[in-house]
RNA sequence: GCGCCCGUAGCUCAGUUGGAUAGAGCGCACGGUUCCUAACCUUGAGGUCGCAGGUUCGAAUCCUGCCGGGCGCGCCA
């Protein structure tokens, strides 16, 4: 409804040639929005004082210059020319009954744009390294990324989603260790385990489960050999990294290898079952490992050497990130030689471009803030712009337990899990809440709350919008009615209550605030949308009886009805949550 | 110290890219079901939009400076 409005303003417009200039590019459709006020119309133009300046008039005689160009159409019954220059626009009911229509034609498909080819956008997100279970902060990830995700293809885009495993490195060497002390304990060792290593209780399950047929037994004394102090009278990383270094002797570089690819192996298949039970999947789980192992980094830092990007500075490799606005030189290749994270995440990026991605989204914690530049300096050096990439980054989920904040530390295992969490509240409404609150809000998540109250949460309230349309539609069977859809959508002009005016007003809106949370990826304006439409349809509900016995009003109602069930029903789709018949 | 994010009702938060009288939930106060699901609805109280300037027809929104909170500033990932 909002694209035919400034169709009418386009339209008057060219019967102003003298106001061309000062148009210039603007973008007419972004000065049409709704108002807030019913006494104000539907819609509101503020065009007249955006053109007042260049145009040299005042807002007043412009505006009204354009209301005596605007197009004759039965979808309009008023236009306004209000306050500085405001120009209202009052639509005809024949304007929404011929929306409410259009939501039974399109069904499943309202509010979504055709597919499109270009620009294609892969979009990263969780990405969480696999060194144990998804906690409650990756679930923010997930289901923010997810929504955005579904979003985007509402709009049309073509979406690619990626998880990348961080699967190489030396936090999977202290994932490894850990597992072997785990399995060493188990078979008698006794040992103190390392205070740097992965202390979780899924440590010892997947000790348990691995395939140790290649691996020996070490008693205390071999193990130890050569391993300095642990804290607090040692050094806990020279302490862990000695211990790496014992595995590797032990096992051999091969067997602590297969043994770490295990323990990797496991919690990767447990997130990624974790997350398909919480709705949310990806076309690719992108191993760090493959970049390692290929020479796609080294081609990459050739490249880059190529066109003088890099250095090289007490011993390590240097790229020129300040160049492009960073605000210090960064490391690709240690001195001991070993290349960074950074290094592997050039490499990353560029591959995603190379593979013929247009677009890049990037979701991170907040805590990855400081990266952005670099690695938008790394794209910009391999030949790409900065601006291809977008990052979008989660403030933190803070957890509190009995009006307590819960620390959460992956090492120590003392942290809340995803699946805990899913559990106990249940899929729907942690879909829903994750993504009520800007992702660049600090989330206060109240366990007590969201367990003991779940029922409050405003999620069920939506819910239980659409399973009462559905209630509505059995209990007319019972009844002995059917509804009679054409004659439903030929009587929709029987449809004058104040409440069923709101309600066909809300759900007019549906595209527009598709369109806006996509745009913004803000999936929170769809939470509140639809909050907005099932309080509009609560209070038709009470306000109002549907199955009436006048045939005409009573399919028209129902008509109005199926088109909120729709709306609702996608509107949930879009978020990851489902949409009952019955509660 | 520097950088990024945030500061809106008692609490938790929205606020349509600068619009008209700043909104919702929870909580609080008052009402509403012999009738399609009361997991519901109606009405009300509750605000110095952190503070101070600036930009303009118009600012919660943009700019500057303070104050307060979070996060980051490694040859870690």
């Amino acid at each position: 409804m909002k694209s035919a409005i400034a169709q009418f303003l386009n339209d008057a417009l060219a019967g102003l040639p003298e106001l061309a200039d000062a148009i210039g590019d603007l973008d007419i459709g972004s000065t049409v929005e709704r108002t807030r006020d019913a006494s104000h119309g539907d819609f509101a133009s503020n065009i007249a004082m955006r053109l007042a300046k260049p145009a040299r008039r005042s807002p007043r005689d412009l505006a009204a210059a354009i209301v005596e160009q605007l197009p004759d159409t039965d979808q309009i019954d008023k236009v306004e020319i209000a306050g500085p220059g405001f120009i209202n626009f009052s639509l005809s009911p024949a304007a929404f009954h011929a929306e409410i229509v259009t939501m039974l034609d399109l069904a499943d498909e309202y509010g979504r744009h055709a597919p499109r080819s270009a620009p294609r956008i892969l979009l990263e997100f969780v990405s969480a390294n696999p060194t144990g279970p998804l906690h409650v902060g990756h679930g923010r990830h997930a289901a923010y990324g997810a929504t955005v995700g579904n979003l985007l293809e509402a709009v049309g885009y073509p979406v690619h989603r990626e998880y990348y495993v961080n699967d190489a490195g030396r936090q999977m060497d202290i994932l490894g260790v850990s597992v072997w002390l785990r399995w060493l304990e188990r078979g008698g060792t006794q040992l103190a385990f390392p205070t740097a290593g992965y202390r979780g209780e899924y440590i010892g399950d997947i000790a348990a489960a691995i395939n140790t047929d290649d691996i020996d037994v070490v008693d205390q004394e071999t193990l130890m050999e050569g391993v300095p102090a642990d804290a607090p009278d040692g050094d806990k990383e020279a302490h862990i990294e000695a211990l790496i270094g014992r595995a590797k002797t032990l096992l051999g570089d091969d067997g602590f290898d297969r043994l770490r690819q295990q323990a990797i192996d496991s919690i990767r298949d447990d997130i990624e079952e974790d997350l398909a039970e919480f709705g949310v999947t990806f076309d690719r789980w992108f191993s760090e490992q493959s970049l390692t192992k290929s020479s796609r980094i080294d081609d990459t830092l050739a490249v880059l050497d190529e066109r003088g990007m890099l250095y090289k500075k007490d011993g390590a490799t240097w790229f020129r990130a300040m160049d492009f606005g960073d605000e210090k030189d960064r490391v690709v290749i240690r001195e001991n030689g070993a290349k960074t994270y950074f290094a592997s995440d050039i490499a990353y990026h560029f591959d995603k471009r190379e593979r013929g991605f247009d677009h890049l989204i990037d979701i991170l914690g907040a805590d990855h803030h400081g990266y952005v530049t670099r690695v938008k300096a790394g794209l910009d050096a391999m030949g790409y712009k900065a601006e291809d990439l977008k990052v979008e980054l989660v403030q933190f989920v803070a957890l509190y337990r009995g009006g307590k904040k819960v620390k959460m530390s992956t090492r120590s295992g003392e942290f809340d899990t995803l699946r805990q969490l899913r559990a106990d509240v249940g899929n729907d409404a942690a879909r829903f809440f994750y993504v009520s609150r800007s992702n660049d809000q600090h989330l206060d998540f109240d366990l007590d709350v969201a367990k003991s109250q779940s029922n409050d949460n405003p999620v069920y309230y939506i819910q239980y919008a659409h399973a009462r349309i559905a209630s509505v539609f059995r209990q007319l069977a019972e009844k002995n009615y059917a509804w009679d859809e054409a004659n439903g959508r030929a009587s929709l002009s029987l449809l004058t209550e104040a409440q069923e005016k709101a309600l066909m007003t809300a759900l007019s809106r549906y595209p527009e605030v598709v369109d806006l949370a996509a745009g913004n990826l803000a999936p929170q304006h769809l939470v509140h949308y639809l909050r907005d439409l099932a309080n509009d349809f609560h209070t038709y509900y009470n306000a109002h009886v549907f199955i009436v016995g006048d045939d005409s009003l009573r399919d028209a109602r129902l008509a109005l009805c199926a088109a909120t069930r729709h709306v609702i029903a996608n509107g949930l789709i879009i978020l990851g949550v489902s949409a009952p018949e019955s509660m």
